[in-house]
DNA sequence: ATGTGACTTGTAGTCCGTG
DNA sequence: ACACGGACTACAAGTCACA
């Protein structure tokens, strides 16, 4: 069960490439700053609302955010 | 908030496309099979790992299955 | 600006049925 | 085989004090 590790990695990818603090992005999602942090350190079970409410936020389409070949492996 | 729609559309998709039924994909998923179809019918909104679950027990890969015309438009 | 532990409330997810 | 509902338990959502 690492899907949840893999997206808080991609999620910080992603904010660091576009110069975000995770506060920032915390805010544009309309999310806790603290869930933020738990999330991209991969603690959190995140549900596929906030999910989508993160990807969202960093400006990019689903299909875009999981094209990494960090969920290319079965 | 439709990911969750457009996910369940996509599992139904993936599974009619495998000739399985609700009941032995949510076996294989290792979830409920009532589960299934309210996820299916985006009902619910599922957390991650159980995305991760429904995904492998469809035989591909996060990456292929976020690849869908469905989920490139934000 | 990031991280953690602890906590309450809402709902995810299960299990039993029905048509 | 699929969909739905009621009753239940497990756990995610959401927030806070603190470092």
């Amino acid at each position: 069960m690492n899907l949840q590790l893999q997206f808080g990695e991609r999620v910080r990818e992603l904010r660091l490439a576009k110069g975000l603090s995770q506060e920032a992005l915390a805010y544009k999602a309309g999310i806790d700053r603290t869930y933020m942090t738990s999330v991209e350190n991969g603690k959190r079970n995140v549900s596929i609302q906030n999910v989508e409410k993160i990807i969202t936020a960093l400006d990019i389409s689903v299909s875009e955010f999981f094209k990494s070949d960090t969920f290319k492996h079965n």
